[in-house]
DNA sequence: ATGAAAGCGCTAACAT
DNA sequence: ATGTTAGCGCTTTCAT
């Protein structure tokens, strides 16, 4: 392996192994027809100048640049981090390489970093839009895959998300065998789509078990820490005693109301039970442990890739897919026998 | 905005605007010599034709990809996600994009990254090797900058990282304040760089206030919250009896040190005080607090980024810096007055 | 099964 | 200041 200046190519490789350029094109890509035996003598040749396909010319020539690109609102938030540790798994069995951005829920850069990976020529995108319109993502003009929420809103397009009727189900019925009532419901940000999935679950689920969906306490948050031990201290305020039951739209809600209820002098849960919604690592060391419905967000990324392969290859299912959450059962939860029912008015 | 079936090339913004190529190239490149008036006149002709530059022609051309490469043993850890989130976010002002993969501390993915990221030409890496060799690295032939404790390892290159002996000096320098003795050190694991960085901290603080570190009590771990659970019970095991002081490495061993204490029905901070390393999100939930130094991913993901522009311009400074670190007071410290300290062998 | 030749979209001399 | 020309490294017809 000498060392050359100059990056070796494949005519490098041609000269060393004798046959033309076309040859160790052909001994490189994998359908080609070739002989195996000038095959491996040119994958000799190649191992033996060092040299290194150059990506960025097959992609150039082939219109396939092996990369693909990943846009989440927030790659330090775990459970986005999840996803496309999912999705760099699976590309990376495939060969290929993951541009990530970052949206940071900001409409604008969402659009320049769409911009940003049709210029790289990626081959396609997993996108969770913060988007409220079709409009850039009509643009985009490339195979796409979308994960999250916000996909209801893109009927037409192969998705990737958790179910969440399913995990609502979960967390409802979970509570009812532990003999609660309806639980305040702690929920996200307005006019934001996972907002309107969740209660819709829920009122659905209640539909089925015939409860009236009217009769159901809610409480506004935004998904934060912040915004659940508000809520909480609002809903401290009106309760009118015995035990509360509450059930947040995310866990960082849950954490922040379990933190305001426990500086209220409540305990957690004896006098308040919180379940949460999406199973972040913080979840297992608060006190008590947090019991959760976990999202699979690894799962979720992958999944997205195989869709997002599906759609380069032109097999256009245009799936949509949910997947199943699971109770993560942790301990904020009051085992409440039916007999008690009547105290929780007093 | 014609709908075309072929993406649009300067071919076409050229003939649009009735100028050569070459003109249109300058247009859109920066520090061309080009008359103010014809860019314009290019540039109004790209918006009307729709044209996108094609980065994988740009990149074969000119031999710069506007691709760099971040290599980390997992973006789903918390830390590393936040590392990566710095990198991007400068990325993006730079308008450069990140192609991301996970090590998972194994040599040979990080090897096979390595190859990949050079395939896909990308300007440059940041990089925190687990190989325990600079072969790999030698080889990479691209400019990189190192991130983490590993880059202990090879002192001729750009690195950036915490600034271990600081932190270790803020953290120990608080437990002396708030009355302890020397606390029990939970080490990560054996062979490791972050160890040997740890101990050799602590120990040069030690000599530096003239105690005799071959008297600290020290328990291995593996900084996992398993590995914390594990060395907390040992520690437990041997402990004479009184308050309890522990400087964990890392904050999963905190953590897991605190929920076993607990399980044994001791309280933190009153019986034993637990003091961390990192800074992870889960710390804000234990209960108590999990009082911590933290370590600045963001930023260290942001300077990472900013070296590595310095080592692809060429203007090899070759620096090595430490972030500072700051101490997160939350509660899981005891606050013992000196008098006290003869109550704890009681 | 292999080689020759054309060209993907762009930049960088070199002319003018 | 702008146009002309020659590739960057590869794939892909089209011959042979």
């Amino acid at each position: 392996m000498r060392r050359l200046e100059r990056r070796p190519t494949i005519i490098d490789v041609a000269r060393l192994a004798g046959v033309s350029k076309s040859t160790v094109a052909r001994a490189l890509s994998d359908g080609a027809e070739i002989n195996p035996k000038t095959r491996e003598a040119v994958l000799a040749a190649a191992r033996t100048a060092g040299y290194e396909r150059n990506h960025l010319a097959v992609g150039m020539r082939s219109g396939r640049s092996g990369m693909i690109g990943l846009v989440i609102p927030d790659i330090a938030n775990p459970f986005w981090a999840e996803v496309a540790r999912g999705a760099q798994d699976r590309a990376e069995e495939h060969g290929i390489s993951l541009l990530v951005f970052s949206s940071n829920w900001d409409h604008d850069r969402e659009a320049r970093h769409l911009a940003a990976l049709r210029q790289a020529r990626v081959d396609g995108a997993i996108i969770n839009p913060v988007a409220d319109s079709f409009d850039d993502l009509d643009r985009f003009g490339l195979p796409f895959v979308l994960i999250g929420s916000s996909a209801e809103r893109f009927p037409e397009t192969s998705s990737v998300g958790s179910d969440i009727a399913q995990a609502v189900r979960l967390g409802l019925d979970n509570l009812v065998s532990r003999g609660h009532d309806m639980p305040y419901l702690l929920l996200g940000t307005k006019a934001r789509i996972a907002r309107a999935r969740f209660l819709r679950a829920v009122y659905d689920h209640c539909i089925a078990r015939d409860v009236d969906p009217a009769v159901l306490p809610t409480e506004d948050g935004d998904y934060t820490v912040e915004g659940g031990r508000a809520a909480m201290s609002r809903i401290l305020a009106r309760h009118p005693g015995g035990h509360i039951s509450i059930f947040a739209a995310n866990d960082l809600m849950a954490l922040g109301a379990m933190l305001t209820a426990r500086e209220q002098g409540l305990n957690c849960p004896d006098d308040v039970s919180i379940l949460g919604f999406d199973g972040v690592p913080a979840g297992e060391f608060s006190w008590p442990g947090l019991t959760t419905i976990e999202k699979p967000a690894r799962a979720i990324g992958r999944r997205a890739f195989d869709s997002l392969s599906e759609e380069i290859a032109g097999r256009a299912d245009h799936s949509r897919i949910y997947l199943p959450c699971r109770l993560l059962e942790r301990g904020s939860l009051a085992d409440r026998a039916p007999v008690q029912r009547r105290r929780e008015v007093a």
